[in-house]
RNA sequence: UGCCCCUUGGUGUAACUGGCAACACGCCUGACUCUGGAUCAGGAGAGUCCUGGUUCGAGCCCAGGAGGGGCAACCA
């Protein structure tokens, strides 16, 4: 609860259960504060890709508007023109629209209010409260001191507002180099927050802006400009994450100093820590640029675009951000949360396909040679609410996942083994007779005979199996490529290495593991790319919407099944051996 | 050696103006099952960073301490 919310609550407000700022929000509205308006803003810097934690910021401030019929708008926090690009700012709309949100014409660029925050540099320089410092950088952050000690005062610092004013003017004119001058918010140089040292408020850069072009040589800085573009905007609620908190104090500054009335007000809330993944701008440049993944939509990346080509649905990260909160806490959140909300929703959602990742070829000895016949298969199981199904088709070869039969199977295996019965779903009971094994004593082929009687799975006889395995029919597999993701990153926190080494030090070797030879059912050879199955006992997965082709499919893990027998297996040594 | 923020099961959060710590993820059991999936039922796991204080009563209030984090770009 926050100090200024109470005093504006005249009754009482149920916040039970709401994140702290859904009941700050929602105490302002029951106290007309803005007059009861609730109005949000995400203003990403279009400067790189949007990742999960951006996410969060955006299902927050959208989501905000939206609970309390507010608005939300999309601002390009665009002051920097070294750093921003056009290709940032259509890759950002993309991704906040595949996510589900819709700022209708409510897009707006920082760059548009360069003219606005002239002026009111200029309304500062005219009250005495900005000045231009013409020192250096170095000597300007020398004077700065440090965190505990203060700075001293610049030997421009009393210049005239008159001379101010016109070294200002002069600045946009375009009369002097970068770095030359400064214009400088006049606060105090002993000021125990750092920020409020007289902070740098416009700066000098030729440079050309990706919107703007050449029409200015000077721009605003982000303390400058993110409290007034919140107040051009009528922003009530501005929401920026836990390292702002000390910018807070300027923002308000600021926005006093100029004269607005009913200001924007900032909370800060604790940006998203993932597990096994770094979200830093700073890391995900480094993995593109030194090629540990293949882009920023790499399937790996927590990027939005790379979670969407891992085959990730909007209303998974929707329902993770929901999941995890939103407090004023430095927390890290365990990966296996994101993993549960995806599986979760890609159960109800998606069809059942057969695809076998690593063939091992069987042949049913008293099935006749050259006899092919269709099987109906379920596309969803009977728990979840959808119809649909295809034909399977069936023969005497057939392929199984290698690691489903076993020679000399440990205690608490169900699959297949030599005398052992399983049934192949959807199909037939089968019992294994035999194995064929290569000169390396590899086994190549299992011999297996099936029971006609179990058409479709089901003995007649109320014999029951406990095992049941995946299967395609040989002949008229597709061969596809599949490629298994898993976590980028092997340690919880990448970043916590030890002296001397890189985050990179605990890259996965194992986050693509690439199957050449995979073979899948045919129903899905017309489908388009970017559809998304569950491949049975495997896992959640989806055609990559870049490589896969009709003649060549690719498929994508998006993220693997709950696997109790792995959990048995590694628990108990004797049971894998 | 300054200013600011934070501290609740393994993890993320909740607990209206103080009233016997709840939910989710994860984990473990069992049931069910043509996915070792899903589902269902049950369970373990914190006494709320520490020490004092106020109070009939403190996770919530007060004091002191400890630990974690942020701040010294003409980045955002």
């Amino acid at each position: 609860m926050t100090e200024r919310a109470e005093e504006h609550t005249p009754k009482p407000v149920d916040t039970r259960g709401l994140h702290f700022i859904r009941a700050m929000v929602a105490r302002d509205v029951a106290a007309s504060k803005w007059g009861g308006r609730v109005a949000t803003r995400f203003p990403p810097e279009p400067n790189g890709f949007l990742h999960i934690g951006h996410a969060k910021a955006i299902c927050l401030n959208f989501g905000l508007a939206d609970e309390f019929s507010g608005t939300c708008n999309i601002r390009f926090d665009d002051t920097n023109p070294l750093t921003e690009e056009q290709k940032y700012v259509d890759a950002i709309k993309d991704d906040v629209r595949w996510l589900g949100f819709e700022w209708a014409d409510r897009e707006y660029y920082a760059s548009d209010y360069f003219e606005q925050l002239y002026d009111f540099a200029v309304t500062l320089i005219e009250k005495g409260k900005a000045y231009v410092d013409s020192a250096s950088e170095e000597e300007i952050r020398k004077g700065r001191g440090t965190v505990t000690r203060a700075g001293v005062d610049s030997p421009y610092r009393n210049r005239s507002a008159g001379e101010s004013l016109d070294l200002f003017r002069r600045m946009r004119d375009g009369e002097f180099p970068d770095s030359t001058h400064v214009l400088r918010a006049k606060i105090d140089m002993a000021h125990p927050n750092m920020l409020m040292r007289d902070p740098p408020l416009f700066r000098i850069r030729h440079a050309t802006h990706y919107r703007r072009g050449d029409a200015w040589c000077i721009y605003p800085l982000y303390d400058f400009t993110h409290c007034l573009s919140d107040a051009i905007e009528q922003i009530t609620h501005s929401l920026c994450t836990l390292e702002f908190k000390d910018n807070r104090e300027l923002y308000d500054w600021i926005l006093s100093e100029v004269g607005i009335e009913d200001p924007p007000e900032q909370t800060e809330f604790a940006r998203l820590v993932l597990d096994h993944t770094v979200l830093s701008k700073r890391r995900l440049v480094e993995l593109v640029r030194d090629g540990h993944v293949q882009g920023w939509d790499d399937p790996r990346m927590p990027t939005i675009a790379g979670l969407r080509r891992r085959g990730v649905t909007p209303e998974a990260i929707r329902a993770f951000c929901d999941m995890i909160g939103v407090a004023r806490v430095n927390s890290r959140v365990d990966i296996a949360k994101l993993e549960h909300t995806i599986r979760d929703d890609l159960n109800v959602r998606v069809p059942r396909v057969l695809c076998v990742l690593r063939p091992l070829k069987v042949v049913i000895e008293n099935y006749p040679e050259g006899q092919v016949e269709e099987l109906q298969a379920p596309s969803y199981p009977h728990d979840v609410p959808k119809e649909g199904s295809r034909a399977l088709p069936f023969s005497r070869e057939l392929y199984i996942e290698r690691e489903d039969f076993m020679e000399d199977p440990p205690r608490k295996f169900f699959r297949l083994a030599p005398g052992r019965e399983v049934r192949l779903r959807y199909a037939y009971f089968v019992t294994c007779t035999g194995v064929v094994k290569d000169d390396a004593g590899e086994i190549v082929e299992v011999r297996c005979t099936y029971d006609p009687a179990t058409r479709g799975g089901d003995a007649p006889d109320g014999r029951r199996v406990k095992g049941t395995i995946h299967w395609v029919s040989a002949p008229q597999a597709l061969t596809t490529e599949v490629r298994l993701y898993d976590r980028m990153f092997t340690d919880a926190n990448p970043d916590d290495v030890r002296e001397g080494e890189e985050f990179t030090a605990s890259l996965n070797p194992e986050s693509l593991v690439v199957i050449d030879g995979a073979r899948i059912e045919p129903s899905v050879a017309s489908d388009p790319p970017g559809t998304r199955y569950q491949f049975e006992r495997q896992g959640y997965f989806v055609s990559d919407h870049l490589d896969s082709r009709p003649e060549r499919l690719v498929f994508n893990r998006t993220v693997a099944l709950r696997d109790s027998w792995a959990k048995i297996a590694a628990r108990d040594p004797r049971s894998s051996r």
